[in-house]
DNA sequence: CGCCTTATTGCAAATACTTGCAATAAGCAG
DNA sequence: CTGCTTATTGCAAGTATTTGCAATAAGGCG
């Protein structure tokens, strides 16, 4: 299985898969959904006391810069993780009601390729937050 | 002119045009770049040593919530803020070698246009950062 | 299994930015 | 111009996240 390949080829990079980072791991592929770094905190911690938060935070970097999370900018004041399984998505957020929904790829690959066209630049907008007004508070503002 | 006029208006709406807004606003508008707060607080001090980094940092907020100014995340450790002048535009950043490019709105505008079609959704991406590699950048990794 | 190298952790301090609250000063009326 | 209301400021404390450094522990080797 793909997942513990990684894993393992990270070993051979020169990185440590520490307990830590194996819980932290875990956690998120269990859980489906966007975590904050201080619920994953607060969750690992419940059985793992000895971990600090600052782990928690670097360890999140870590699992982002080789490629295993997902990071997230919602406009809280927290940055959000989440497991990268296979379906690449983006989110469009409501600034009237907050409401979040999930978009495919595919709409912001046509956006990728117009840049790589125009401008030579390959960008590569991984998990991206679009904040604007949903189709309810849209409607609902033509009253 | 338009600038005065919104900023007469902006009093009629119960907002106080106070020396702190007028100051920062007119660095902006003077500087034609993106500016970070600690840099505009270094800047106004230097006229006006009475002036708060706390009242900078809501002047930035609230100068972009009333829309005279435009923020973005560069990816730098702060955020930067530019005067709100006509030509809307966005940023290519390359994650390689720093480099940012201004690209137009229009391309943009494509994307705001399909995601309103398919998701019922109005999209506001005002001065958007966008992360990736240069053509430059490109090139040299295929040696 | 024990030893060694060094990546990673824990802890405490720092940084960018936000916030509660009492003092100040816009701006409108008189 | 003077007084009054209350939006805004200054200051100090708080929050999310980062960072320097010494202590710890992965994991490769014998
Ligand atoms: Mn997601
Ligand atoms: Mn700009
Ligand atoms: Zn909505
Ligand atoms: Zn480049």
């Amino acid at each position: 299985m793909r997942h513990h390949h990684d894993i393992q080829a990270l070993r051979k990079q020169g990185f440590r898969l520490t307990r830590q980072r194996m819980l932290i791991l875990e956690l998120l592929r269990s859980s489906e959904r966007h975590m904050t770094a201080d619920q994953i905190y607060a969750e690992v911690s419940q059985h793992h006391p000895e971990i600090n938060l600052a782990t928690v935070y670097r360890t999140l970097q870590w699992l982002h810069q080789v490629g295993l999370l997902r990071k997230i900018d919602v406009g809280k004041d927290r940055l959000e993780y989440e497991y990268a399984h296979d379906a690449e998505h983006h989110h469009l957020i409501c600034k009237v009601c907050g409401d979040q929904t999930q978009i495919d790829n595919h709409v912001i690959q046509t956006l990728q390729a117009h840049i790589l066209e125009h401008y030579g630049f390959e960008a590569d907008p991984d998990h991206v937050a679009l904040f604007g007004r949903c189709a309810q508070c849209r409607a609902a503002e033509t009253e």
